[in-house]
DNA sequence: TATAATTACGTAATTGATTACGCAAATATA
DNA sequence: TATATTTGCGTAATCAATTACGTAATTATA
């Protein structure tokens, strides 16, 4: 198909679809070619029933990779066909028991010569081709298993975005998303503290004056995200993190992340030893950063603010650099 | 999956499909990531009008290779999401002109956007994979477009039937089996006449005692095909390849073949130079046997038995082997 | 031992594709 | 020019899978 060239290969779903559908078109001619009456969504529940195994409706579900429900359907068929016979299971009374009935024996053994030829014929196609169909799905679906697409989406999303977002120190015409956006936050769960509003509307006097910063996240140029670093009143800690907030809209790109990162890499630059943060375990994503950034929860727990109800503390690497 | 170890690639359908389910849904959560409001079938539709093109709905559905139904309905529901605006054709008032609204443009946008994150994502896969999944489904689909599965298990069943197909001459136990299979046929469209019983009464006073040979064709040792080669009267002709007949239940092996190349070997090995054939239009499969031997149609006409109304010829070719 | 949670499995509803069918318009043909 | 055939496309029916849901039996738990 000439389209596939154009699509790129995000359409490898509509792709495969096409082919299955072709060749499933295909299995059923062939079926009735060998006056099998028999369609091709039977053929991994007969296969798996082939040698006279007595199995249950949910145990061949998860050998053939289908559904229960599914399952259940192909057997009404094979039963109406009498090509199944059913027993109670000895000790569990929900199982259905199926096999298959002589005649449904009868059936897979002619299925087995049908197989035969069908693997000759694949076997032409598959001599002719450069690329190995069966073990390329076989890797995908093994890579699959491993990481599902989704998950690959996601991360490969996060890089590109990372790459349109920029972390600058605080402006002074960064103060009202600073403000903003910790307003969002602190507001849908809590109310804000006089503290709170000193800071907000006063960073410089209340942050930078007095030896702290703020860091700013833009994304395609604008302020997404705020941190500040406030100077720590306890001598234990050189900086507190604080005034972490990153808009909804922009959460679950891992700007946090970055944000968090460039904070601890300031508070270092300034030759920190210790950091404090006092959280609330309502915020998890906040959490999970924190924890990623290296932060460790403390035992003993002094509130300072009203919303806190967790503290944690990071011990910076003392980096003795060489260069 | 190790169910499909088992089944061996006869199951490349089912194996298909169960990938295609897994990739769909995956990319349906995809889209949702991307707060798309876009289902995965729509996809081949957007992209074929993502550059503002206006298209013909079977146009559309020619493109994406699925069927112009699927495609209308696609179209309905970017319809009703308001993603589609129609125009009647100028001049062809059958066509539906369809093309992309400006929502519908926006829509494919940052469709673009999440194409390249799934690429990238894709390319992860691929990156780690020993073989091609992408080319590989290109050369099954062409090699499928040069000849269907179908015919190809066709060719492999026939290649396996020809090994359990014997050629043997003709032996007295074999009578009743050459005349019935030739009653079978003569009696469907005709009469028996009064030569016909003589030889298949008494076929080794009427044909071999003559100078004439019989072939018969077992399959698992039953007697399927027979086919003589009767003394010719005329001079021109050396043998007259007569009493062909193959069993219906045999019949599309290319038994037939078996044994009509059985019979011009056998003239051939007594030295034949020509052989003459007397047969009827409406025995198509007979006739394309004949010529696939290399039989061709006499232009002149002259009835020998009251159901011909062909004759054929055979030049053999005067093998001077050297050896 | 009584109750809650889990498991087996069938039926119903939904989804995304197909084929079948029918109508209207355009094109070919006599 | 009249009629037959082909083409475009929408709707309905069907098919093979899924998810959702309900019931009964079993197992875990308080």
């Amino acid at each position: 198909m000439d389209f596939f060239e154009r699509t790129g290969k995000t359409a490898i779903g509509s792709r495969l679809r096409l082919l299955t559908e072709r060749i499933t078109a295909d299995a059923a001619r062939i079926y009735s070619m060998y006056d099998l009456t028999m369609k091709p969504k039977w053929f991994p529940v007969v296969f798996a029933l082939k040698e006279g195994e007595t199995k249950a409706v949910t145990a061949i579900a998860r050998e053939i990779g289908q559904t229960h429900p599914s399952v259940s359907v192909i057997l009404k068929e094979l039963r109406s066909h009498g090509l199944l016979v059913e027993q109670e299971h000895p000790t569990d009374r929900r199982c259905n028991a199926v096999a298959l009935s002589d005649e449904g024996l009868r059936l897979a053994r002619t299925l087995e010569t049908v197989c035969r030829d069908v693997e000759t014929a694949i076997d032409t196609v598959a001599a002719r081709t450069r690329h190995d169909l069966w073990r390329a799905l076989e890797e995908w679906e093994c890579l699959l298993d491993e990481q599902p697409l989704l998950d690959r989406v996601k991360e490969a999303r996060r890089q590109r975005e990372r790459q349109l977002v920029e972390i600058v120190p605080y402006r002074p015409e960064h103060q009202p998303a600073f403000r903003r956006l910790n307003v969002e936050w602190i507001t849908a769960h809590w109310q804000l503290e006089a503290s709170d509003l000193r800071q907000l509307d006063h960073p410089r006097e209340e942050i930078l004056d007095r030896g702290g910063a703020i860091l700013v996240a833009l994304y395609r140029g604008a302020p997404v995200g705020v941190c500040a670093l406030l100077r720590s009143h306890d001598p234990h800690y050189d900086f507190e993190l604080a005034k972490f907030a990153v808009s909804p809209l922009a959460q679950g790109r891992g700007i946090g992340l970055l944000l968090g990162e460039a904070a601890v890499a300031e508070a270092a630059k300034r030759g920190a030893r210790r950091l404090f943060l006092e959280s609330n375990t309502l915020l998890k994503p906040a959490l999970h950063i924190y924890r990623k950034l290296g932060f460790r929860e403390l035992d003993t727990y002094r509130p300072a603010y009203a919303r806190g109800d967790i503290q944690m503390e990071l011990e910076l690497q003392t980096e003795t650099r060489n260069e």
